[in-house]
DNA sequence: CGACCCCTTGAGGCTTCTCAAAATCCGTGG
DNA sequence: CCACGGATTTTGAGAAGCCTCAAGGGGTCG
């Protein structure tokens, strides 16, 4: 027994692992990243109740609203979390990347929407089956307890930018953040990419299209940056940037 | 053994205990409910860690970048937590109240100001300590993500109000959002009593205080609330209350 | 090559902020 | 019990920032 399970075993950890847990080539280092601290008889056990959706751009995951059967996990490609109201205004609460958890709240219901802004792959876990399986592996809990304060300090953040922030500063922060942002992800910080069109950043910074457009030509007029493509950003002079964002 | 121990065990943990999570006797029912779901004697493995310390009305516990040594559960009053920028504007991120807990971040530095807002009693437990016995106990873990994930949610919320609603549409869903956090917690839905002052409130609506109170009196005029004193809202209209809380 | 989508630019209006002052509340002390 | 002082709240007038509406560019894909 001890020496005809190991080989099966790893093998068919590698199988669905690699089908799971490493869709795509690109990002590899970074969706593993959520499973490291498992041991590999944790990772088979996650990866057996995994489905991977390959998901198009603008595509929706889930709804606000909608009973929350799921919980997701991406493996590549940027997610946006959004909320309505009823007169169609839109509120992006948050941009999620690979390795990060969606779905993972307590009620019935999902309290945001999920749209994909380019190519996407997700791993789709059964909810009951996910809790059950976080009891029992603490460590995974661990891990989510640490990403979740995480993204409640971002959440936060993201607060004090829309309660007091001028739009220039709000555009400066946003800038600087999806910089730092890519840095710790291990991609380059500058030129800065902008996955999400003027629209999705607008709906993010609680401005308009408009005006997002009317900061971006102020910054390149002063030459603190520059806009190579429409989703590019080249950060000329940092220091005046992040004296932008949060200079009243 | 068997016999001897239960008894000062028994006493020992009603000492402690009510010393530390059981401080004032309106609040009992509210603390415990963080502790409902632990044994006995991880009850008394928490308690006996804990050092209680009171607040005055505007005493400040931390500061946001101070250096996380503690981990705080409220058993009494409440408490604002705030990010502020470098010239003064303040945004105040959320209110909490008996049972909720302060300074989780997995960061080394708070990320938020947390100040009392009336007479508070609070829970310390040293950081390290406190993690450690996380470890050790999965189900607190367990109701640690739960809390954490609701708070997100509630954060959530907050930046739709930030970031797409009015003036007025924010006082609406406050007033109603405070009613249905009393009506939760067991006290009277209506009328509402404000624990924070004009400012406080502002800072948290990411509005000034001329303009709350500007909303406040055209509510008031159109009879929609009324105003006992300045700081208890009474609904008359709920529905229209509700109307105006997401019409553009 | 044209249509479509997205982004940019412009003019005017509205909501909210800023600055200023009056009114109200509340604890203190006569 | 009333007068007082300070803090908080309310009210007012004007200004500013951002939004709305509208039109003009630029890139991409069929």
């Amino acid at each position: 027994m001890g020496e005809i399970h190991p080989l099966p075993q790893r093998r068919a950890f590698r199988d669905i692992v690699s089908k799971a847990i490493d869709p795509c080539e690109t990002c590899t280092a970074r969706s593993l990243t959520i499973c490291a601290p498992l041991s590999a008889e944790e990772q088979l056990r996650m990866a057996s109740l995994t489905t991977v959706i390959p998901l198009k751009p603008r595509q929706v995951l889930f709804r606000e609203g909608d009973e929350a059967e799921f919980v997701y996990n991406i493996t590549c490609g940027s997610v946006s979390l959004s909320k309505s109201l009823a007169d169609g205004r839109r509120q992006i609460t948050g941009f999620l990347g690979a390795g990060d958890f969606m779905g993972l709240n307590t009620r019935t219901a999902y309290t945001v929407t999920a749209e994909a802004l380019n190519d996407v792959r997700v791993c789709r876990f059964p909810r009951a089956e996910f809790r059950k399986l976080l009891s029992e592996m603490p460590s995974l809990e661990q891990r989510l307890l640490a990403v979740t304060e995480t993204e409640l300090a971002t959440a936060h953040e993201q607060i004090l930018l829309l309660g007091r922030k001028t739009a220039m500063e709000r555009i400066a922060s946003f800038l600087l953040r999806q910089s730092e942002r890519a840095r710790a992800r291990g991609l380059a910080p500058n030129p800065v990419s902008l996955p999400m069109t003027r629209a999705e950043a607008a709906d993010y910074l609680g401005l308009t299209i408009e005006t997002v457009s009317r900061c971006f030509t102020k910054l390149r007029k002063q030459d603190v940056i520059s806009l190579p493509s429409a989703d590019r950003v080249m950060i000329r002079q940092p220091d005046r940037l992040r004296a932008l964002a949060e200079a009243a």
